[in-house]
DNA sequence: AACAGTACCTTGTGTTGCAAGGTACTGTTT
DNA sequence: AAACAGTACCTTGCAACACAAGGTACTGTT
């Protein structure tokens, strides 16, 4: 069910958070009661760098190994407009169906 | 980003109307704006029958060949409530998100 | 030197959605 | 009667997505 869901939010927690690394983002993730997994979030974060809708840049940690900061681009940004109206259209078509 | 939710409008769709053919529910979900053609919607109607939450019966028409009648099985209906809870938990959580 | 913790990443599999094809029944037109 | 248009059913092959299960590597602590 929560299939492609997974892009809109970690573009809207980038977005929120200006930048963040894939930990911080399952984390944060979790708390909204939404989990995911490396497994499909790295895929994912590559998919979107790929697509120019995100860039990174390597931040060094004092608790471990250094981080991938991402942050959204400015045609990220731009697409994360859509896909939130998308949501939201969505989200009101399923109301109409089965409410 | 609709994968997994037109089993939900599906099930809904079929809960609301008692029972509907398939392209019934094509007309009824494009009015709702949400599109889904046939070479989804069959192997996803055969699936639901195949797990037992959804069975039909043959209806002749008087205006072209015989349709298939979905309804919903008791443990269809069981699974439809558990389904839309689901969607409810993951709206909500998405809207924390985005918001 | 060994370990625990943090962080990154890849491979292989199952599910889902869809485009593009196809079959068959009915009523209407030629 | 043959051809067509309309309705309805269905299948095949492909691409995208999510995930389980693995793996590598850096840092600080025991």
């Amino acid at each position: 069910m929560r299939k492609g869901i997974l892009e809109l939010c970690i573009l809207g927690i980038i977005e929120k958070e200006k930048e963040a690394y894939p930990s911080d983002i399952i984390q944060i993730m979790k708390k909204a009661e939404i989990i995911v997994v490396e497994g499909t979030l790295y895929p994912l974060l590559s998919r979107l760098k790929k697509g120019g809708l995100l860039q990174y840049k390597w931040v060094e940690s004092n608790s471990g190994p250094p981080r991938k900061y991402y942050t959204l681009t400015g045609e990220g940004s731009q697409y994360y407009l859509e896909l939130k109206a998308s949501w939201f259209n969505l989200s009101e078509s399923v109301s109409k169906i089965i409410k």
